[in-house]
DNA sequence: TCGATTCGTTCGGTTTGACGAACACTCACG
DNA sequence: CGTGAGTGTTCGTCAAACCGAACGAATCGA
């Protein structure tokens, strides 16, 4: 039910990604971690199978969570409207449906708020942390929302995610509240 | 400014605690990971540094998320009714308050469902991966939950969150639906 | 008391991950 | 063109992870 696929190749992706997102070497990461570059050039190929303290020592020099390098990854702007929605989980003894709006992965960090708003214009440009996304299931009102120049009307039941670390705003058309999951990784 | 320490004696500890908990042996978990018992002795010992595929085949043998045998470890049934809360951000220029109900931490994973119930009783005695959390934030309707014995009674905009891990159950008192954010380690 | 079974640990042998050197390649500089 | 510094890859060597078998201890019946 869990454990989906053999985390070589993941690895071998996630290790490559965070390495250019740091825009360092080959040569320069096996230097900061203590290990050879033949070792990462392996690993990055796909080929090999690296031991924890190896894995372990990367992600230091790399400067994220270890399991930041073993499990995969997701964002933009997505919207689930009631009703409709995506993986649905249905008990099989029961008269309930659950939804699965967005899966998290162990390194994300995930705030959970109610919010409440009162009609108006209330902009939150603030925009948080790089890296950072929030999702947003309206629980009553109707609220307009999503990234500046890209929002979307939502209502109850309705749900929105959409990257944290760009301007964007909460405008509530009547008195509403909504469940905010505040994800930074 | 983070990975606190060498994960070589976590490993060995969660080994031991998770295969402990499934109430099988050394030999047993052996077998079923696919690995020799000598290995896990001395895994378990805190003697060795485990391959990536080794530790991933004892996630899977115990049904526990990779992470959970790699990171350390840290539930009950806790309620906030709508309107009440702890800490309320409030917007400078804003009509909104916002209402933090669970601060995540890295290395938990939270996924986000919404929920739609029928009335009538629904068990859901499955008992998820040990360690696992649930948050659930009424959208609407009425809905008694909780575990075994502990239920309470829900309306719009509460929030509850309890252990995952023991027998509990959701029942609608008319149709309803929620925001359900499931939480493992 | 003697198998028979299961447990966990210990001991050689084999596989393989990690290392370091050599390699081909590109770019900048003279 | 050299030549030097940078990249990433390939190859032989060595240590260590992993395996299988053998071991002592504990439990349970016959």
């Amino acid at each position: 039910m869990q454990q989906p696929a053999p985390p070589l190749a993941t690895i071998a992706a996630a290790l490559r990604r965070e390495r250019e997102r740091a825009g360092i070497s080959i040569a320069e990461l096996a230097r900061r971690a203590g290990l050879a570059k033949s070792t990462l050039s392996q690993l990055e190929a796909g080929t090999g199978n690296p031991s924890i303290e190896t894995l372990w020592s990367l992600g230091v020099a790399l400067g994220v969570p270890f399991s930041r390098l073993v499990e995969p990854l997701e964002t933009q702007v997505r919207v689930v409207r009631a009703g409709e929605g995506g993986t649905r989980l249905r008990a099989d003894q029961a008269d309930f449906v659950a939804t699965l709006l967005a899966a998290g992965s162990p390194h994300t960090r995930r705030d959970l708020y109610v919010m409440e708003l009162e009609p108006g214009p209330a902009r939150d440009a603030a925009a948080h942390i790089p890296g950072s996304v929030e999702h947003i299931v309206v629980g009553g009102g109707r609220i307009r929302t999503g990234p500046d120049g890209d929002t979307v009307e939502l209502g109850p039941g309705d749900y929105i995610t959409f990257p944290g670390d760009v301007p964007h705003h909460y405008e509530a058309l009547e008195p509403s509240w909504a469940v905010l999951v505040m994800e930074h990784r």
